[in-house]
Formats: C-alpha cells, sequence, structure tokens
DNA sequence: CAAATTTGTTAGAATGATCTAACTTATTAC
DNA sequence: GTAATAAGTTAGATCATTCTAACAAATTTG
C-alpha cells in the first residue's frame, strides 16, 4: 500500500511523463516542490517497492504496477472533479484542490458509486481522459488552438492547463468546454488569434492563451 | 493547523469526554490503539499548542479551541455518512471507515454543500447529532431500551454503537432507526427482552443489544 | 496501612519524509 | 576538448509519530 506521499510521487511520474515523455529526479523535484535529494532517495525508496524503474544519473520510469496505481489515482482525481461539478454544483475552478485531497481516499464504493452516478464518464471537467477502472487511459488526440488557421471552425475540448487563475480567465470571457469557435485573424507579430463565438464577435486571445486550449476541427 | 494525527486525536478526546466524562492517558490510547507513551506525548505537544489542557498524571480536557477544533471533525464525519447514505446509496453499515478518512479533508464548500444538499440535518444515520458550524452539539437525552418497561411502546432513535457488526445485526431484524417496538416482556434470567414490531410478532433482544438502542417512549 | 496492581512517565530507538551543504557526474558552450 | 554550468548524489541533520523497556506514582485491596 502507497503512503499519501508515495500516491503523490506516482501520479507525479505519470504525469509528468504523459506530458513530457523521459522523467528527470529534477522535473520529479519540481513538479512536487521538493529538493532534488528528496525526490532522489523517495525514488530509490519506490524502487525498493516495485513502483519504479530506476538507474542513477537515468529517468524514472514507472514499473507495470507502477503505471496501473497511478492511473488509478488520477482516475479518483478526476472523477471526483466531475462529481464536485455536475452533482454539487462547484465551478471547474474550484474543485482541483479538493480533488488533489480526495484521491487519496481508499473506498472503491464510493468512486464506484461516484462513477455510475455521474454515467460513466471519459473526460474531466477540464476535458482530461478518465483511467478506466483498469487504469487504461484512452488517447485524445486534440489540437491546439495556436496551430490552427483562420477561416477554421473549432470546437473546444479540452485545456493543457486547468490553473485556476487560467479557468477564471476562461470564466470571465464565457469561453467554456463545447464552445463553438470561429478564427476570424491571426496578428503576425505576435501570434495573437482574433475569434467569434456565441455572443462575443469579436475576442482577442494572445498566444499564451490558445496554446493551451485544445480544439476539435469542425470544418 | 492541525495534523491528521493530531485531528484524531482531538477527535478521540471529544469522544471520550462526551460518553464517559474525565478522559485519562490510558482511555486515549486504547482508543487510539496506540501505546500510552505515545499518547502521553502527543498530549503534551497538543498542549504546546493550546489544543488541550493537560498536567502529569490528572485527566487530559481540550480547551475551547480543542472543543471546537474536535466539534468540526465531527460534525464533517457525520454530514459524510449521512451524504453517503442519503445521496449515494451506502448502507448505514458501510459508512464509517470511509467518513473516518474524508472527516479529514480541508475544505469548506465541500462539507457546506452536503449540508445544504441534505436539508441541514441535525443526526447522523445512526442518530447521533450531528455538531453545527460552530462546533456546538445538541444534547438529546435517550432512554436505553434495556431500561424500559414490558407494556411500553417506543420508537428506536439512536444507537451508542456503531459497529459494523452491529449495524448488520440490526439489519438482520429489520431494525432501523424509526421502528416502532412495543416491549411484550422481560426475562428476569439475563433481562432479554421481547419485543414487537412491524411484521416481527416475536423477537428476542438480549441485554447486549438492548442497552445499545436508544429510544423515545412513546406510551 | 502495606502490598499488589494499575496507571503514567521517562529514556532511547526506529521509520518516513524532508531539508542544506558538499561533492560528483553529465551536458553545454566556447 | 577543456571550462563552465546544470543535474544528480551522498552525508548528515531535523521533525513527526511511533514503539519497547524500565522506572515512578497513584489507586485498590486484604
Ligand atoms: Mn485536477
Ligand atoms: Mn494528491
Ligand atoms: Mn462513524
Ligand atoms: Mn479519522
Amino acid at each position: 500500500m502507497a503512503s499519501f506521499t508515495e500516491e503523490n510521487y506516482l501520479k507525479a511520474l505519470y504525469n509528468l511523463s504523459n506530458s513530457h515523455g523521459e522523467v528527470s529526479i529534477s522535473d520529479l523535484a519540481h513538479s512536487l516542490a521538493v529538493s532534488m535529494p528528496t525526490a532522489n532517495s523517495m525514488v530509490k525508496s519506490l524502487q525498493k517497492s516495485d513502483w519504479v524503474l530506476y538507474e542513477k544519473y537515468k529517468p524514472v520510469t514507472l514499473t507495470p504496477k507502477g503505471q496501473k496505481e497511478a492511473a488509478l489515482i488520477v482516475r479518483k482525481h478526476r472523477l471526483t472533479e466531475m462529481f464536485l461539478v455536475k452533482k454539487m454544483g462547484f465551478g471547474w475552478e474550484e474543485v482541483h484542490e479538493v480533488a488533489e485531497q480526495i484521491e487519496h481516499i481508499h473506498a472503491p464504493k464510493f468512486f464506484d458509486r461516484m462513477d455510475e452516478m455521474l454515467g460513466h464518464p471519459t473526460i474531466d471537467p477540464h476535458g482530461s481522459p478518465i483511467p478506466d477502472n483498469q487504469g487504461r487511459m484512452q488517447e485524445f488526440s486534440y489540437t491546439p488552438l495556436s496551430t490552427c488557421k483562420p477561416g477554421q471552425t473549432v470546437q473546444l475540448t479540452a485545456l493543457t492547463n486547468s490553473s485556476t487563475e487560467f479557468l477564471e480567465f476562461l470564466n470571465s470571457r464565457k469561453l467554456a468546454l463545447g464552445t463553438q469557435l470561429k478564427i476570424l485573424s491571426r496578428e503576425a507579430y505576435d501570434q495573437s488569434l482574433v475569434v467569434s463565438y456565441e455572443s462575443h464577435s469579436q475576442e482577442t486571445l494572445s498566444e499564451k492563451v490558445s496554446e493551451r486550449l485544445l480544439v476539435r476541427v469542425l470544418e
């Protein structure tokens, strides 16, 4: 049984390797806001329990056992976020901190009931996929809005960043998952995009924003 | 901010002093399944943070600050149990272990929403009172069934023990909170009671059971 | 009340998770 | 390809939580 702390390391390894490939000790230390010696010694201890593979000076990788454990923690996190939004009236910008705690609860029935009550959702409130109860995660391949071209119509489907600040920015512009956007033009100087959607006929999105928005191209 | 462990000590002190008055180091150690030296040193450390009052060889008492903190943890525990039963389809015998974990979540909105969704309940699924959001707990004075007399009609309102085994025993006899019982007779030898309720015309309850059932006398 | 028992305390050690300082290995830049 | 920089490791310490063994105080009992 992994401790609370070990679970956070497993999840960090899982998320980092899914977004940036190989995971170094320094990536891991940064991601968990601990010092490198702390991450180093925890990785060695995770290896003893067969959660990770590790050789001095090499990247850290999860074992199959570690993969599955991590995926199931991510599953609990994302199911919780969806439950908070759909069943308890939270905004998508309010759920991450709570889910960060609830993901460590050991109570299969609790999460199975969430899953049922939500109708077995496949994505969380930020568009990230929810691993199934065997720890398998579907890979979606969405396009960053920043790489789309003027004239295209797209639908907002996920985010690459779900920080409270970014979500509050999106709230302020009435941008939500499912919103259809028409790309009107791109400013060559800073790559900002002018888009229209719903009652917003002219909204400018900086590259910083558009590269964090993942879309499905409709036409 | 109390740690997870400290919160468990505060809650144990609160529950013990509400059920048995003065709390000794050995009561506390038993209740938390730790050794006496462990309880002793934790009590000294809780005193440093102003959660408890303590003098060598004397009983331990909560400070007002400790009282309130403990009551709010009990509130989270009992609200969670009620939420699991009323909103997520758990049986009253399945909720304690989960609540033992969720009571340590720091997320006021999460519990406030539970409270609202439940319509501000005043008791948990086992009939125990839920402290209000200021940490004040209503005292109910119920009668143990074991002290009632043949001929009386009573309503089951709470339990003095909520162990899974006891709850499963009550399930097997279809006894639930609210059940009205008629006391038919008492066996002088072992103080067992013969009662009738609903479709059960003759059910014998041992003293061990009847002293754990709290009732309101109807007539 | 003195002896026996129970309860409580102190001391010393272990484990898990973390840090800083000092050192080593690997990578990058001229 | 050496020198500078970045990344990684080791050593040694701290803090929280727990234990066992040994001792001390308080309570109960004959
Ligand atoms: Mn999240
Ligand atoms: Mn977490
Ligand atoms: Mn309970
Ligand atoms: Mn607890």
